[in-house]
DNA sequence: GCTTGTCACTCTCACCCCGCGAGTGCTAAT
DNA sequence: ATTAGCACTCGCGGGGTGAGAGTGACAAGC
């Protein structure tokens, strides 16, 4: 597609621009990229560049500034940044020794992840599935309303309210909740759920059984589902876009659980970068890194960051890899 | 300290400029206010005004705008709005009949409240001392460590991540565990703690005694200051303060959950209004209007919004406090 | 003594004009 | 294919200007 000094001229612009802001002149590259060229001859490049598609003049007689397909060129050809040892030490020494609740840890390193790469971050929860279940309670609210309270092998307790058709005795009640903690434990809940199922329906009163047949099913149903999604370092948002309309959009889009996961939820196994186009979100200037994490046997989930197109991307896909693998291994073990 | 009319200048002044945002004139003063007097009469009030600091000039020949002492005075002296019908059943809506899970219920709610007042919304969940307890759980999570879980009877879950100086056994965990969970039964935390330090010593392994202390100390530690912080609707942010600078102090503010807590944070049993020189926030053009709620037995906790001085303040007290009401009620039953 | 009509004065804001400088595209030469 | 040179384009910032909004002051009226 591109031959290598286009290539390289390509590198040096996204990176002079990134560094800048400013649309970047013939000049600038020249003295970036270090090429044995005069100016001219970029210029005829940035020229076929722009034909390409991949580069942009603001208006006639400005430097070019790159378009998200230049952009995507430039991400996909990057080698990634080697981190400072200040940083990699960093994120060891958040990782290490610390035991901290679940649900405390990913907020947290939202806040790690967002402290150094200056980006807004994002963490999903690892996934519940295929983990057993070390405690089970039923807990009466009002009625037909019960709190069922389910704490996992690993630590992680998971609450669900679920309402039942009928409203069942006290006795009924722990009845169904003996029923089913027996079932569940040290199983995966839909293992335990078939075996409710299975039970003989002559030895135990419908009623009970019932009971437990909707919870169970009310726990399979959110079982899996059950990514908690925490968001960081949104102050970042004001320095970063200095634009009232985008941060408007971009908080928005922040607020809304469901589109936080659209915006990182990914099937990659690898670091990923999604630009604006890539996106289901309008003409918002935005680029999503991110990098999927593996927590052993408690599953795993993703982390990333967001920020403007223009945006340091080695450095930054570097980061989200690290913290990422921190993560996983602080939670596999 | 102001005569009637004044009063009434004043009132005027800072309602026009809510609205408007604009520097107010006298004569736009003479339309909304009503009064039959010239505007030669407001322009000798606004002086006297302004020698008292309630108003001042932007510069020498542009109406007036309210100063924090003159946006004082009106909140002090303003009498509530009525809300619309429509506003009023979406409060009930929203908390009629619907179990949520605590946790969710109170994210909700932050959600609603920032819909209707237009203003981030903060949400301080209810305390959960003086609620007794229903389950307990000691969940192993690694060596030293292990992981509390409580029921409350209403159906809270707290969990609690307690570092033991020793490492104990499976069965000593399982003994403290349901040491515990005797001593708390239908209990409160500080009831069951001084059960568990007045047990016979001599009857319990010293080893399970010392798990059981540890753990039920750190229980009572944490008891009280759990009160969780939600904040919702900082979308809003970009269009209440039109200025970047703005928008990333109030949103490094929302991220950190101690200043979050002391914006609203207060004893005051009734709706409060504190003004930016009253708040511990340098430079900010900032107003939080709170209110308490009261979740009956279960404690309560304390609702706001906050927004730039220029605010709707009649109204957005009145949705502070119907929707605070709601709450309390819908947490009490 | 408070209120009012009047009027000169002040200050901002939006607009326009213009010159500078950066940076390009083109062309002709190598 | 590359380069030097050059004419051309266009945005940006500074300064000038006129209109309009609003005030303060003053003298007259109730």
């Amino acid at each position: 597609m591109l031959d290598d000094r286009r290539t390289k001229v390509l590198q040096a612009l996204v990176e002079e621009y990134i560094a800048t802001g400013q649309p970047v002149s013939s000049n600038a590259i020249l003295e970036r990229s270090g090429l044995g060229v005069s100016s001219a001859t970029i210029r005829n490049d940035l020229a076929r560049l722009e034909s390409y598609g991949f580069v942009e003049q603001p208006h006639t007689s400005a430097g070019r500034i790159p378009t998200p397909q230049g952009y995507r060129f430039y991400v996909d050809h990057a080698s990634p940044a080697r981190l400072r040892t200040a940083t990699r030490s960093r994120i060891e020494a958040f990782f290490t020794d610390v035991h901290r609740e679940l649900s405390r840890l990913l907020k947290e390193t939202t806040g790690l992840l967002s402290d150094l790469s200056h980006y807004p971050a994002i963490v999903i929860g690892p996934g519940f599935s295929g983990e057993s279940v070390r405690a089970f309670h039923l807990v009466p609210l009002a009625g037909d309303v019960v709190l069922a309270v389910t704490v996992s092998a690993s630590g992680r307790v998971s609450q669900n309210v679920v309402r039942l058709r009928t409203q069942p005795t006290e006795s009924e009640l722990a009845e169904a909740e003996d029923l089913l903690a027996r079932a569940l434990e040290h199983e995966t809940i839909s293992a335990a759920l078939e075996k409710v199922n299975a039970l003989p329906a002559d030895l135990i009163p419908e009623r009970v059984l019932r009971v437990a047949a909707s919870v169970g099913n009310a726990l399979a149903r959110v079982d899996g589902s059950i990514r908690e999604v925490y968001v960081g370092g949104t102050a970042q948002l004001a320095e970063l876009w200095q634009d009232l309309a985008h941060v408007h959009t971009i908080l928005g889009l922040l607020e809304e659980e469901g589109s936080v996961r659209r915006l990182i939820d990914e099937a990659s196994d690898r670091p990923s970068v999604r630009l604006s186009g890539e996106i289901d979100v309008d003409n918002v200037d935005l680029a999503v890194v991110s990098s999927p994490y593996d927590a052993g046997g408690h599953g795993g989930g993703r982390i990333g960051v967001l920020g403007p197109m223009r945006m340091d991307y080695r450095r930054t896909i570097k980061i989200v890899e690290e913290v990422g693998e921190g993560l996983g291994e602080s939670l596999g073990r």
